[in-house]
RNA sequence: GCAGGGAUGGCAGAGCGGCUAAUGCGGCAGACUGCAGAUCUGUUUUUUGGGAGUUCAACUCUCCCUCCCUGCACCA
């Protein structure tokens, strides 16, 4: 079976065949960075970032670009508030994506593109829109016409243009000629510190802008996948394909439009105003990146995403049990090669990455694919009653390999304890063990419960002691 | 108002015109264990918002109703 999956210009699953056979040239729509990212941000970049993996994997050479919006009314505001440039700002926050997103395990795009440093390409694009009388300039700005386009207007959010029209909530801006027009520059405010000159003097681009001016320069004039939120379908992405289109001539902009569900906080749908928002960087401190990880891909990138500590807690719970096999596994290849189980070890993997494949292929379901890895699981642990080769062993673990390649969930947190702590860690863990010969039960419990109180959980089984740190 | 998406077992959340309604978490029982943990087995689960219809057969298709969520001009 093809890869599928659902494609919101269509509004269906649509089998995917990209515009050059081979080449898949994807968008998505990046933060503004004006303050740390939060796990709307994780949600989708997390998302963005498996469907890149799993493209990938299936022999697509993926051009990722992702962009940051560094010039914007909140970074002003922002800039203003805390004393230092919009620059000094997003550079900032610039650095702290990195940071957290580099711990999230999700892949660094091709290119991240900014606002700032593109500003030709920007220029260009609205004053060759002008030129074809798409575009117009009033009081220093200069406006999307949509009048042009009604016919096109609503391609991606399914609704007419007469339906938008009358449902649009916005004040009427006078400087407009028709509510519905956007804008493409706007003409600076007196006290604004930042600006480039134009044509219609000095300004700064407008929001939609910029993603059509990126995505065409890096990626030219039609691309195979345009990701976002969904909350971006409009106006933002509506006005892309309508900006984009008029620029050149070409349609469709980008051929499949690819948009994540809302992360919601205990039901509620999360936004900065109800201030019921979480920053990644908070989360990691009570959970790992690799919980993170598996919390957003147990639900399928287009339904709601309910994040709570009882979420959390099981997406922890569900890591584990996954973990646990593979640290199982690990611990057996360090140890004496054993006998063959007697089983198609070589087959019951197999099958189970083909059903793993499948699920991924039906719209990136990892969901779906995660439930496979259950399963996988479970006939493995069974199976590890009984011995096992080393050969049989690795086989399974490289199906655990590209369930991590494909999901970014990593099996063993990357490495960074000090030599000290982990020797007296096993320093402790001995003495626990002299005093369970001497069956001291009482003092070896004791030490097991202090240790568990600093996360890390000390299991006594047939093959020894096992160390787990949460 | 317009448009879109939902309502599934204690909870989260898949799927499919018929086959045991995935998977995880939780509860209970059993195996293993000094205990705990991990793991395995069984169970919780004839049941899929309400009503009507199509069909040999519907959780899955059609219609109606109720309720929920989201978007409607610069929030991923």
């Amino acid at each position: 079976m093809p890869l599928r999956f659902y494609n919101t210009l269509t509004s269906s699953v649509e089998d995917f065949q990209p515009i050059q056979d081979m080449v898949v040239r994807m968008y998505v729509c990046g933060p503004t960075v004006y303050d740390y990212c939060h796990m709307g941000h994780a949600r989708s970049y997390i998302v963005f970032d498996v469907i890149r993996r799993f493209l990938k994997y299936r022999g697509y050479n993926v051009i990722y670009v992702q962009n940051f919006t560094d010039v914007d009314d909140k970074i002003l505001r922002r800039a203003a508030e805390m004393n230092l440039t919009p620059l000094e700002i997003s550079r900032r926050y610039i650095a702290a994506y990195f940071e957290d997103f580099d711990r999230l395990n999700v892949m660094r795009a091709d290119y991240y593109p900014r606002v700032s440093e593109n500003m030709d390409s920007i220029l260009d694009m609205i004053k060759r829109l002008v030129e074809k009388g798409y575009a117009y300039e009033s009081d220093g700005s200069v406006y999307f016409s949509i009048d042009r386009m009604t016919e096109d207007v609503g391609a991606l959010s399914h609704q007419s243009y007469e339906a938008l029209r009358v449902g649009a909530r916005v004040e009427v801006d006078e400087r407009k000629r028709n509510p519905m027009d956007f804008v493409l520059w706007k003409a600076s405010k007196p006290g604004e510190c930042i600006y480039w000159d134009s044509p219609w003097g000095k300004g700064r681009p407008g929001w939609h802008i910029e993603c059509s001016a990126m995505s065409i320069k890096l990626l030219g004039e039609q691309i195979d996948i345009h990701g976002g939120g969904m909350d971006l379908v409009f106006p933002h992405h509506e006005s892309e394909v309508l900006q984009s289109e008029a620029f050149t001539g070409k349609k469709p902009f980008a051929k499949y439009w690819i948009h994540n569900g809302f992360l919601l906080i205990n039901k509620e749908k999360m936004s900065k105003s109800l201030g019921n928002f979480f920053l990644i960087r908070d989360v990691l401190k009570q959970y790992p990146p690799e919980v993170v990880r598996f919390f957003v891909l147990n639900t399928n990138y287009q339904s709601p995403l309910d994040y709570s500590d009882a979420a959390l807690e099981e997406a922890k719970k569900g890591y584990a049990r996954l973990q646990n096999a593979v640290a199982e596994i690990q611990s057996r290849l360090g140890q004496p090669d054993g006998d063959p189980s007697g089983q198609d070890v070589a087959r019951i993997a197999e099958e189970s990455r083909a059903k793993f494949d499948a699920a991924m292929d039906d719209n990136f379901s990892t969901r779906e694919a995660l439930a496979e890895a259950f399963d996988f699981t479970r006939e493995i642990n069974r199976l590890m009653s009984g011995s096992l080769s080393h050969d049989e062993l690795n086989q399974i673990m490289a199906l655990y390999a590209h369930f991590s390649d494909i999901l970014g969930i990593r099996w063993t947190a990357p490495a960074g304890e000090d030599v000290l702590s982990s020797e007296l860690l096993k320093l402790i863990v001995d003495i626990r063990q002299a005093v369970r010969k001497k069956k001291d039960f009482e003092t070896s419990d004791l030490i097991r419960s202090r240790l568990k109180d600093l996360g890390i959980t000390i299991e006594d089984t047939k093959e020894g002691i096992k160390i787990k740190k949460s």
